[in-house]
DNA sequence: CTGAAAGCGCTAACAG
DNA sequence: CTGTTAGCGCTTTCAG
């Protein structure tokens, strides 16, 4: 493996070649002839500077490889340039996709991304807390998937912090979310299209559901279609998965292997439902001939094994966020609007109609 | 656990929520009657500072919410307790795992992480440049799976920055990898110890396969396996699979459909070991009975749909690397060490004897 | 349109 | 052990 090719780099190499040395406004100031408040001002494109003066300060900073230095200028103005953007865990495939979107835009925008997870609510509450200490780190923060109560939605308000959620929607930050009722409806719709009435559902207790509860609404979205030809959700085919492949796989064990099981399963994330078709699979059981599966996401693996699926166009999640943070940052003031975010069934091989 | 993992917020709200002005460390200094510089001194934990005094200036920076103004202190003293990590792409099983480990160091030492997404050699290219720029940003660097080649290592070795790599291996930088030789040899030898000898391999061709190439170390690895019992790998039956789950779906296609497919596929991730079996299913052929399936990395479906696999310790990496840079920046002059993480084989339910 | 000068808040000599 | 005093490099009034 070694690379023991031709040039082996020398750390200690004395600088013969062209590095250059990072170079200070006023290095370029005197190169250019003029005050460092005209390199300052020609460089970020403020008005009242005359052309001339501009190009040839910006040629010689130019030459001179200079750039201002972040920290000095975040000190002068106290804007970092950077926003942070807060998950319970990055290595999911929904959270990794969402901060995938964010960086994307804020590279775009020349805006650093800072990563902080926060896994429970005691270090949500620190993070939030601490705020105070990030303001002078971060402009903004995008919190995802973040519930946050009431008084941390409060003490954010009063910093001078552009603040966006992703799930959550507030009446003080802007935010983007799904329809997560009409992503169960359109779940579930579909299964009763098929002629399916036992639906089982694989999904997760939020712990404290009052007010930000993503699979409650899911759940409460099938119960709506179902509720529309008389049906109704059945309590004991409601179990939880807990948003894990694995948990998927247990709870379609339980499910399936009961009493009177499903003829069809709604597993809340894809991730879900592909436990649940291994589970289906280790039992024997044909899918879509024994049991019909849908889930929600449009994960990679989804199209492969065909599942049916709610897409979510998650990336687009943590864009529109970064995006409206930045605006925002750029003293454009917009509306604080909550986008909604697009979800459409994608029909595949894993439901069918159920067996008479 | 909850949705995803979300973060809920705990009901009991504190009593007030006393939204602290932000201090200086002036006024700090004034409250406890002594000068910044005591201050300065006594909250960094310097030594030269009474016992007392450092008391009296800890409860009055407590009292007064004070933190130090990080773009100041960063200004003072060149260091932004900051480190960055570049990766290919965020949101795929393997980098989002790399991050999700440095992430966990870094919050621990009290570092900032950015992400830096590198997907081609051009914007390789692009941040190893403006690392002057960076340098200034970030006190370190991680790059994962990101090749570097003479010149820019020779680049970054100039700088005053802390560089570690994932995956290649340098003699300037500490790093991290796994020897991906034995990570082949180990598949490859499992398959033949089931009696197989008609192998085929999905693998990706590298960017610049000179001097990092970890798809062909793993291929290398098994070819050096089969070469023990006198056997070669049959170059028509390596084939691109891009890393993807769809690529591996078609690789495995082609590779099944051919004249005389081979009775067992080594692919060079999970996810393209999900795509393989995917297609085998989709060709009506038994796993293992009519073709073995052994992937690297152990993702959390495989242990679910029985994948065989050679497991790596990817969190690992990104710890490992995170906690490198984290004691040089501290100033622990050690050894640019290179540490080999482990991979072990897992078998589980793909593999099997071969037909006769 | 441009320059001078006063900070931004902190750290780091250097005295004492 | 503690205070004084320069800066760090940039932005931003305020004059001119």
């Amino acid at each position: 493996m070694n690379y023991r090719g031709a040039v082996t780099p020398s750390t200690k190499a004395p600088a013969s070649s062209p590095i250059v040395e990072r170079s200070t406004i006023e290095q370029v100031a005197t190169a250019a002839g003029v005050s460092v408040a005209t390199v300052s001002r020609a460089l970020r494109g403020l008005p009242n500077v005359a052309a001339s003066t501009r190009t040839k300060v910006e040629r010689v900073a130019r030459e001179l490889n200079y750039r201002a230095n972040p920290a000095a200028a975040r000190l002068a103005t106290g804007r970092s340039h950077t926003i942070a953007i807060v998950v319970p865990l990055i290595n999911s495939w929904y959270f990794s996709n969402v901060v995938a979107g964010a960086e994307a835009v804020c590279t775009e925008e020349g805006y650093d991304l800072l990563v902080l997870t926060a896994p429970n609510a005691e270090l949500r509450h620190e993070v939030v807390a601490t705020a105070a200490e990030l303001e002078r780190h971060t402009d903004g923060m995008i919190f995802v998937e973040v519930a946050l109560p009431p008084h941390e939605l409060e003490q954010l308000g009063r910093r001078r912090l552009a603040v966006a959620t992703i799930g959550q929607q507030t009446d003080t930050f802007p935010s983007v979310h799904v329809d997560n009722v009409r992503v169960g409806s359109l779940a579930a719709q579909h299964l009763l299209d098929l002629g399916h009435r036992r639906i089982g559902v694989i999904g997760a207790q939020a712990e404290e559901p009052s007010f930000f509860d993503v699979p409650g609404q899911r759940i409460a979205g099938a119960g709506l279609a179902l509720g529309r030809i008389g049906g109704d959700l059945e309590p004991a085919l409601v179990v939880d998965g807990q948003f894990t492949i694995e948990g998927g796989y247990d709870a379609a064990s339980r499910l399936l292997s009961g009493e009177n099981p499903p003829s069809a399963i709604f597993a809340l994330s894809d991730e879900m439902a592909f436990g649940a078709l291994a589970a289906a699979r280790d039992m024997g059981l044909d899918v879509p001939g024994d049991v019909s599966v849908v889930g929600v996401d449009d994960h990679e693996l989804s199209s492969v094994v065909g599942l049916t699926t709610v897409r979510q166009h998650v990336a687009e999640h943590g864009a529109v966020a970064a995006r409206a943070l930045v605006r925002r940052l750029r003293g454009q003031r917009t509306a604080p609007g909550h986008h909604v975010s697009t979800a459409e069934l994608v029909v595949r091989s894993t439901t069918g109609p159920p067996m008479l």
